[in-house]
DNA sequence: GTAAACTGGTTTGCATAACAAACAGGTTTG
DNA sequence: CAAACCTGTTTGTTATGCAAACCAGTTTAC
């Protein structure tokens, strides 16, 4: 395969994933978010938005903190150090892609 | 949502799939492509590059013809008109993605 | 001349993953 | 005190990527 492509078959997946990369997108410009804000932002449903968070906790790449609002629950996501990195890193490879098949 | 980010989660999945992005990329510096060519340039193995060139078909993306080189199966692979203006949008997508989330 | 190995792919089975509906624990409202 | 509401999580279904197994035909070896 062309060297020039061979970052495709690189990329992360987990950064990849549309919905994902708009959540971490939106985390990147800012300090921190609660759950229902992401929401508003991503329209992603209840259950789709906490299942892509789940798994951005696990990879690391978020760190997410349970708390109280008054009574009610509050949840507060933050992108880690290694989130900002996976982050930067998908975007220069992209970056090189688009690059590398400039018309 | 900020309107920045909204073409995200419009991109086109079949586009954005790393392996068909490396097809669709591959096609489009060729005039056309036969399967075994485009096997070695992807690394794929012949079933999943099979399953990812119907796919193609189907959306319209990539015309197949099968024909025979000799007495052996010969099946070559030309993107479409259709499958290089998706392939443009998706890179201008990714191109204003990665610009307005520039650092 | 036929069995074995090769060529050029396709189909099948499985493990993951995305998605939304249903659920759950707690709170406020009437 | 029951119904509606808030903030999420779990569950069930559907789709997807992946490679192993398969298949039709061809060449090679004996």
């Amino acid at each position: 395969m062309s060297d020039d492509l061979r970052g495709l078959t690189e990329l992360d997946r987990l950064i990849h994933e549309p919905a994902r990369l708009l959540i971490v997108t939106i985390l990147s410009t800012v300090e921190s978010a609660d759950f229902l804000f992401l929401q508003r932002e991503t329209d992603l449903t209840k259950g789709n938005l906490s299942a892509h968070l789940s798994k951005l906790e696990n990879a690391g790449y978020v760190k997410i903190e349970k708390t109280f609002k008054g009574k009610l629950p509050l949840t507060v996501c933050k992108l880690t150090e290694a989130g900002q990195q996976a982050f930067d890193g998908y975007r220069q490879q992209m970056q090189n892609f688009i690059e590398k098949t400039q018309s």
